[in-house]
DNA sequence: GCGTTCGGATATGCATACACTGACGTACGC
DNA sequence: GCGTACGTCAGTGTATGCATATCCGAACGC
């Protein structure tokens, strides 16, 4: 038997399903949602959602504005630019200093599979299985990079943006240039290459949130 | 008469007033908190103060652990690291970005008045009012950036670290290095110059990085 | 003497109750 | 007809009560 598991603490869940429902588009990018009517929703009172939305707050998912209820933030062309600002610069610091690091063996291997688990969902242009590929390399990349902040703050920002891939995702070109990138980053980690390693990520990422900002202002989204 | 303002919420009070008993040290790192105390404490009832800890929490100042209460984190030198790291990048980031950009006239001159108070403060050998005035500058810096989110960020990171140069100012050397970098890396946002403007604060962050490394270690502190 | 189990104390997580504030609509005055 | 003032109502912010889970100590067994 499986040790039954404590039940989870209910705000936990609630964070869980908001985040959950926010990202499914269930809850729409800039519609209000009154705390009363959440608690009905999740059958639970409005003590442990409110809990969840000053996390939500925090993390720069929801806005919380008196008596309109938890509004989920719109994400503007404006707020894409920022974000990929940010996650240019962090994660090609941590491709930096991952190849200046040492790794276990194993390490390596799972940014290896990753890679390989894009090309292979590239070829059978399965763009949702490229995508949680793409997220796991990220994902591992920080993980590599040795920095606990680092990788929480671009965590969070991921979360942010995660809403708009559903959009762009199936409007964009196949992401054919990007798998080259993490080859190349990855060669240079290996061969402990930090400049090298550092400069091609950021191109990666510099040139990926231009083509999602170009793709989003074509489409004049002003919002996501 | 001033329009009273109207009474803040007193989550939003617990909140400040917690966040100034961490930075004043009253509530020693490593301590434990329980909620009960701190409301009594506070004068108001445990609800707010649960909301103003979550809050604190996802900024990374306190950890929330069931029934011991809530813990003010200790920074280790390893954090240090870290979090230095992070503001170095984001930083220099910024910087690069300011001196891409234009500036309304006036905004400059707010810098340039930042880093006169530093030196003012020099002269006097005034520590405290050196490191407010560097706070100042650093936060235009971000401003200049224009990045929201980045400014947001370092603010997050710059707080973490604020109960640490409580121990350290007063050891270290006096900063007079660091002036002479504040002064180059403005000249270099007038002239438009990204590059210097980058590369000299990402120096100029790392020094400082190392240093307070090197002099937390040398105080065997293992925990701020 | 040491380990284990049981019981009580206690802090938390959550539900609920309530007062207050801000918004909206209506009606009145001009 | 337009602007303003008042009343009503809804939603939040906060307090409080309660059930539960956990931790500590003591007592018992080995």
């Amino acid at each position: 038997m499986a040790p039954d598991a404590p039940r989870p603490p209910r705000s936990r869940t609630a964070a869980d399903v908001l985040r959950r429902l926010i990202f499914d588009g269930e809850l729409a990018p800039g519609s209000d949602h009154l705390e009363t009517e959440l608690a009905t929703r999740l059958g639970m009172s409005r003590t442990p959602i409110r809990e969840a939305a000053v996390q939500l707050a925090a993390q720069g998912l929801v806005e919380l504005r008196p008596r309109k209820g938890l509004r989920v933030l719109p994400i503007s062309p404006e707020d894409m630019r920022e974000i990929y600002e940010v996650l240019t610069e962090l994660e090609s610091g941590a491709a930096g200093r991952a190849a200046e690091r040492s790794h276990a063996p194993g390490v390596l291997d799972e940014l290896e599979a990753a890679i390989s688990d894009m090309d292979a969902a590239l070829d059978r242009d399965d763009r949702d299985a490229w995508a949680d590929a793409d997220d796991t390399f990220h994902r591992l990349l920080m993980r590599l990079g040795g920095n606990t902040r680092a990788e929480a703050v671009v965590a969070m920002l991921a979360d942010q943006v995660r809403r708009a891939r559903a959009v762009t995702l199936w409007s964009r070109p196949l992401p054919v240039q990007s798998n080259a990138d993490h080859r190349a980053v990855l060669d240079a980690i290996r061969r402990g290459d930090a400049e090298t390693a550092r400069a091609i990520h950021r191109t990666h990422r510099e040139t990926a949130g231009r083509m999602l900002l170009d793709l989003i202002s074509r489409a004049r989204l002003k919002a996501i």
